[in-house]
DNA sequence: CGGAATCCATTCGGATACTG
DNA sequence: CAGTATCCGAATGGATTCCG
C-alpha cells in the first residue's frame, strides 16, 4: 500500500476495489428510484401499515397529487408498495408496504433517524462556508 | 387506535402522527442532498478511506467531471467529506470521509447492500407489469 | 492532475383543470 | 375520493472547452 506516489503502478488493479463496478449499475438504478424526491418519504410514512391516497397527501406535506400518484406507482412496479382499490363510492384506495418494501423501510427509518440527528450539524458547517470558492490549504 | 373507520373524527389529529411535520422539513432538507445521484455512490466509496479526484472518477463510472466536482463540493459543504490538496506539481487532492459522515455511511452500505440483494426481485417485478394501467381489482 | 466555465438536452416536478 | 392530463418553469446533469 505504501508505495511511493510517483510509481503509476496503480493501473493493474484497484486494490482496495471499493465496489465490485459490476454492482455499481443496479445501485445506480435502485438508487434512481428511491433517491427522488419523495419515495424515501412514502416509505417512511407507510410505516403505518396502510394508508389511503388522502392520507398519505396529509402527511406528506409539499406534495403535489402528480407526484404522489407517480411515485407510488413507480413503488408499485418495483414491488415496494401494494395497491388496493376497493369498488366503492365514495372510491377508497389504500397502500400498503410490500414485503420487499419492509427491508428497505428499515433503512429509510435509520436514514431519517440520522437526518433528525445531523441535520443541525449540517446546517452549522453549511453556513460555516461563506462563499469558500475551496479551503484549499495542503 | 382501533376506532371504527366510518367515523372520521381524525380531523382532530393524527392518531399514530407517522411523522412530527416538523421533522419532515429537515428530513426532506437532508434527503434533498444525498438524495442526487452521485452522493451516495460517493459516500459509498469513500469506504476506503482516502481517494483522490481521479480515482473517484474511476470508481464511480458515468460520472462526469462536472457532477463530481459538484457533488464533492456539496459534501465538503455539507461537512460530509474532507477536501485535502497539496501544493505540488501535478497537483494531488485527496478526499476522505469527514466524521459527520462515517455515520450516513452506514446507513448508505446498508442501502446499497440491500440493493444487492433485491435489485433482481425489483427488476422481476418490474417487468411483470407489462402496462398496467393500474391493477385495481379492490 | 484537478478542476472551472459555458452550453444545452433531458428530466423533474409544481399548478391548474378536468373526470369517474 | 382518487385520480388523469396538460402546460410549463426550474433544476439536473452530460459534453465540451479551457485553465493553473
Amino acid at each position: 500500500m505504501q508505495d511511493s506516489p510517483g510509481t503509476e503502478m496503480a493501473a493493474a488493479i484497484g486494490p482496495c476495489a471499493s465496489i465490485p463496478a459490476d454492482q455499481m449499475a443496479f445501485i445506480r438504478q435502485v438508487l434512481d428510484r428511491i433517491g427522488d424526491k419523495w419515495s424515501m418519504l412514502i416509505i417512511a410514512v407507510l410505516k403505518d401499515g396502510t394508508l389511503r391516497y388522502t392520507d398519505l397527501q396529509r402527511q406528506i406535506p409539499g406534495i403535489s397529487q402528480r407526484m404522489l400518484t407517480h411515485t407510488l406507482r413507480q413503488l408499485q412496479d418495483d414491488g415496494l408498495v401494494t395497491r388496493t382499490a376497493y369498488a366503492e363510492v365514495p372510491p377508497r384506495v389504500e397502500y400498503t408496504l410490500a414485503p420487499l418494501g419492509h427491508g428497505l423501510q428499515e433503512i429509510v427509518k435509520q436514514l431519517i433517524g440520522w437526518a433528525s440527528e445531523h441535520h443541525d450539524d449540517i446546517r452549522a458547517h453549511r453556513s460555516r462556508t461563506p462563499s469558500t470558492p475551496r479551503a484549499t490549504t495542503g
